[in-house]
DNA sequence: AAAATAAGGTAAATATATTGACATAAAAGT
DNA sequence: ACTTTTATGTCAATATATTTACCTTATTTT
């Protein structure tokens, strides 16, 4: 009865293999207990990054598509999809950039920034505060600090990512 | 006792954001960097996830639909469809369990077990190399904690996962 | 034996998520 | 002016992923 290193061959590999796994279920409900919190509100987790990403002083007047799609670390497709439902539900609308009429500046409608401010940061706050229980300030930094380095690394393995020069969109 | 008052430009629930942000980025890089290493086998990052879960010493013989579910943290009904998609690759096959005929014994076939040893396994070690550049074991052993910490709360979190209790494939 | 429970299959609706491909329009370079 | 690049939009195909719901079958309970 062996343990699952012997399934690899090494420890190293197990270990590596035991993280990601961890990783991938965190990632699974990190995405199913989060758009349960917020159902009340019909928001899913991706809504609730790209609202999220809204809010931020350096969104605040807008941001293009491809940028905030580079942020999100998603598809520029897929991103479309997801700013169209927040449209129609009149969360965020789009605005042609006055600099680049081929920009479309994506920002918070008012009744984004009120669903934000009114309805979400507290079930967030909740939601955060168990999620993370047991966790110590230090524990969160150091946490940060490993997914920042993973994070890094995927970069590096992602050939359309690579862009990582001074761009608001990538600098964080 | 933190001062979380203005919500998030409090320190602590900037300190949670900033890492569920980046639980969420690393969770977009682990499906689109891990599909896209395995993309000369056509293999998604969750029928690497089902395909890996099956070479489990524990789950050789065969696991059922259900508990394969609960060990993955994902529906039933999803993981139907990845089962479906494989079965019809002649990677896993379904059997009837002897000891209870509703039951179907999800289980590896030659050729999926094939797919893992010789093609998948090099693979996925070069890419645990590079995602994990610059973690040593003690840095992959903390992050494992971490992210088994935080699992226990998003289990807790889940009216769905309650049940902890002996079965083989809740234990891990 | 009849009823309740449990496991799985399946269907449907919705929302992600990827890639590739094509269209449009505007900005930038030659 | 012409070409190229850029930014976005859009369509299509495929694969996840969720929930609710119903059906079948088999086990368990009454």
């Amino acid at each position: 009865m062996t343990k699952d290193v012997d399934a690899f061959g090494g420890l190293s590999v197990g270990l590596s293999n035991r993280l990601f796994f961890r990783l991938y279920q965190c990632a699974n409900m990190l995405h199913k207990t989060g758009t349960r919190a917020l159902d009340e509100h019909g928001i899913t987790t991706q809504q609730w990054a790209v609202l999220g990403a809204l809010t931020r002083p350096a969104f605040e007047n807008g941001v293009a598509v491809g940028d905030l799609a580079a942020f999100l670390l998603v598809s520029r497709q897929n991103l479309a999809g997801v700013l169209s439902r927040l449209e129609v539900l009149d969360y965020v609308e789009r605005a042609v950039d006055a600099n680049d009429n081929r920009s479309r500046l994506v920002r918070l409608t008012a009744k984004g920034r009120s669903l934000w401010d009114k309805d979400m940061r507290s079930v967030i706050a909740d939601y955060y505060d168990e999620a993370l229980t047991g966790f110590s300030t230090e524990d969160k930094i150091h946490m940060i600090h490993y997914l920042d380095k993973m994070l890094h690394n995927f970069k590096a393995l992602d050939p359309e990512a690579q862009p990582v020069s001074g761009t608001a969109a990538a600098a964080e």
